[in-house]
DNA sequence: CGAGATTTTTCATTCAGTGAAAAGAAATAT
DNA sequence: ATATTTCTTTTCACTGAATGAAAAATCTCG
């Protein structure tokens, strides 16, 4: 329509798998869609779309407004709450970091790993406006920004050397992509225990991040940024680090 | 197994509704099942879950553990975001309720209304203790709690009469279950602009809220809660219409 | 009003989904 | 250690649920 994107024709046979391609195909920037745009980018005919949708409506996965648009229903809102990333760690970590947001007054955010990449869990700011980068979900590099590279250094050797290996992508002039360079760096933020980044993602933003650690194993990482640089982000470093602990021996404290 | 609860046996056909219902037999108080036990719940025979569940997790809807046991995956807590609840509410609200949890430092609460349920979409607190009755995510009835009844009462008249019609649960001697005390209550509600509750619906709790409007419309309400009554939360009241109107006139400038 | 696009319904065909049952693993009791 | 129970995984012959092309109904907009 708009766009030249061609979806890929969905060669995938079972019903699940089509049904589960259905409700992928929304994303940020299409939220809300038609049933034959909704088609077009699962890959499926348009009357087997038709009939998914209905189900998947009737199962409240789906809702349809008075137009006829379809976007991603409450239910899935519901269950993505009962997820172990929120249940288990937005909701036990929220306390912390509304403390740390209410001590230091910059942008909080909150961060876990999943495979090579980080993923924002969430993010405490007050401001109104929307740096899209960070948005709750949006997933970052491993080898730049401060909570990206607090993941990475604290993860097992093995897993440090895959990353090393790959093809890092350069964001700025300042992003780590050299090997030998992202080592020293890692090694030096598990030395002194947080992470510092200046504009090695995307331009103007300074932050500094702290591991969160339960029995000694990473599990989070919390991130303070800033947009305009003017502040001196290490006068909130302390505070910073209270949370990233106090939150690691809450977590200890449940798990046991 | 532990307990005689009988799950229906799923005598629905289609495998849409099928794949549902095994990821619908998650809940807050077992987001982690055991192959037997989520078909069983799922009123599904096991080797049909097997199945089912092997392709939901396969695209991301659910997560085996290492000792075999299911629960919700990532992919369901990113398609979440993606529901207007999230991302054109909780998203854009944020700002506001941080300020006002910033000013007045008390629990904030964020709420809309589905069917004849409240739903609590956000909840700002200091405190590391969990009041489970308040968690995201959960419903409240709309004749208790300061949320609940201001989503009432800026609802059409016509919906309004459905809810007074209603058989309305008594939750603690407070609770409003009359018609016309009720019906009373939501008028002077309207002409102040705010609701005050006192332990109509959990005992010792007190609260205040106030409802945002766009363009005159009822969309959501902001409430501010303490659970110790000691402080007097009148004195929060502007800060809490601020956020309230503030909100409502984002709403209005986005949507524009 | 009519041409183009979108949504909904229908229906004959067939292939994906089914689940009982058997085999394999684990956990638990004896 | 061995038996017993419970849970997980694989197999397979059968069948009815899912399919999607095409027609019908509906909407959209110049």
């Amino acid at each position: 329509m708009n766009n030249a994107v061609v979806y890929p024709k969905n060669t995938s046979k079972s019903v699940t798998a089509r049904a589960l391609a259905v409700l992928g195909a929304f994303t940020v920037a299409e939220p809300s869609l038609t049933l034959s745009h909704l088609a077009r980018i699962a890959g499926l005919p348009i009357a087997t779309v038709f009939r998914l949708a209905a189900e998947l409506e009737e199962g409240g996965f789906l809702d349809r407004d008075d137009a006829g648009r379809y976007s991603l229903g409450v239910k899935l809102w519901e269950m993505g709450l009962l997820t172990p990333v929120h249940g288990h760690l937005r909701e036990i970590a929220m306390p912390f970091l509304l403390n740390l947001q209410y001590d230091c007054r910059e942008i909080v955010q909150l961060a876990v790993r999943d495979g090579v990449d980080a993923i924002y869990v969430e993010k405490l700011t007050s401001e109104e406006s929307v740096p899209v980068q960070s948005r709750i979900g949006a997933r970052i590099p491993l080898h730049a920004t401060g909570v990206g590279k607090t993941l990475l250094a604290y993860s097992p050797e093995s897993f440090i050397e895959v990353v090393l290996e790959m093809q890092l992508p350069r964001y700025t002039e300042d992003t780590l992509t050299n090997k030998r360079a992202l080592a020293k760096d890692l090694a030096a933020i598990k030395a002194q225990g947080f992470a510092r980044s200046h504009q090695e993602y995307l331009m103007g933003s300074t932050s500094v991040a702290a591991p969160v650690l339960v029995n000694g194993v990473i599990r989070a990482s919390i991130g303070i940024v800033n947009y305009t640089a003017r502040e001196d982000l290490d006068t909130c470093v302390p505070a910073l680090l209270h949370a990233a602990t106090g939150l690691g021996k809450r977590l200890e404290e449940i798990e046991s």
